[in-house]
DNA sequence: ACATTTGTGGAGTGATTAGTCAATCATAAG
DNA sequence: CTTATGATTGACTAATCACTCCACAAATGT
């Protein structure tokens, strides 16, 4: 029905498995159930199409990691909540974590529209009043998102190659946010 | 001279500027002021220029972060010097630090060859070690070595993104150290 | 009913690209 | 000198690709 997702999912799939280079925007109309004309149609250009697919994915991830914080949450419960939540979502959309890993890396991130850095920014200050609690002891606070981020890839990473349990999952989710956070206060 | 190098030198350079999509071979002989057809005397195809670019510097980067590593040292040393050189490194070869990340994040990581797998293989000896003796706490070795690759990772981009004196960039490489160190003891 | 916009298709095109090839050049050994 | 081997060149090609164009269909508004 919607073409305009039936695309952008193509596009996920063929440019995490054969990366930008290796699909043409045919292969991803064809893969869509849609006429070459009408992936233009959506996408003025192949560029665009990649970067709207890092937006979309990017909304969904910070969609997903806010819905549940609550004002009355402490700085650690919601760093909690932000940790265990970005993980669980890494784990359950494993390509299009991938997705961004691989448009991270690549000199399209130069396209990131302004509108999408200010996500990035409640996490910040959550951190910066970690700091002014004297709660967090290692500063700046862009050093330690930093350090959490790439925790966070790293651990995501490792969950994923080793094709955990579920329940081994979960045990090793909350005991590595416990890792980071001793870490850092 | 050494017309090879210079053809690695200019993908390297160009790669990691416009990505493998955005630079035909022709640019890159070019770069390197050779002829076209003189980029396939030494490498068959485009794909094995990108596998052996990503080789040729995972070499560099195995050696300078080996060699000042001795027996004598403690697992913490071992450690910290293979810790502390991988930083170093990765901030004077800040391109192509970002070309090992580019390459890992794309689909070429599969055609790795196998003996360059075996490299990391010292430091998860080491990680075992420490486990074994009871010094490290977080189990088991891979996790650790996800944990601390990806933490240098971390802290590289931060370096990199931040241009910090010499001297506040010693500091922030052995505190970091530090921080790791204390995360999984 | 009509007009206007929006969506859809797919053949077509000009430009680009990875890789080839036959011809030279350099070097060194017999 | 002759022969052989490998390096080097750059014009060439077959294929591919991003993107266009225009015809038509569906929805939407008046």
């Amino acid at each position: 029905m919607d073409k305009q997702k039936d695309i952008l999912n193509a596009a996920l799939k063929l440019f995490t498995e054969f990366g930008f280079h290796g699909t043409p925007t045919s292969k991803i109309a064809q893969e869509a159930g849609v006429a070459n004309g009408t992936l233009f149609h959506y996408f003025k250009t192949k560029d665009e199409l990649i970067v709207a697919l890092y937006v979309d994915i990017k909304k969904q991830l910070g969609f997903c990691v806010a819905k549940d914080i609550q004002a009355e949450d402490s700085i650690k419960e919601t760093a909690r909540k932000y940790y265990v939540a970005a993980l669980h979502w890494g784990i359950d959309n494993e390509t299009e974590f991938r997705y961004i890993q691989q448009f991270l890396s690549s000199p399209y991130v130069s396209m990131i529209p302004a509108e999408l850095v200010e996500q990035s920014l409640a996490m910040i200050n959550m951190i910066k009043e970690g700091i002014k609690q004297k709660l967090i002891k290692v500063t700046p606070a862009e050093y330690v998102m930093s350090i959490i981020s790439s925790h966070l890839y790293g651990v995501n990473q490792y969950i994923n190659s080793q094709k955990l349990s579920t329940a081994k999952q979960k045990q090793l989710i909350n005991e590595s946010f416990e890792l980071v956070w001793k870490m850092i206060t």
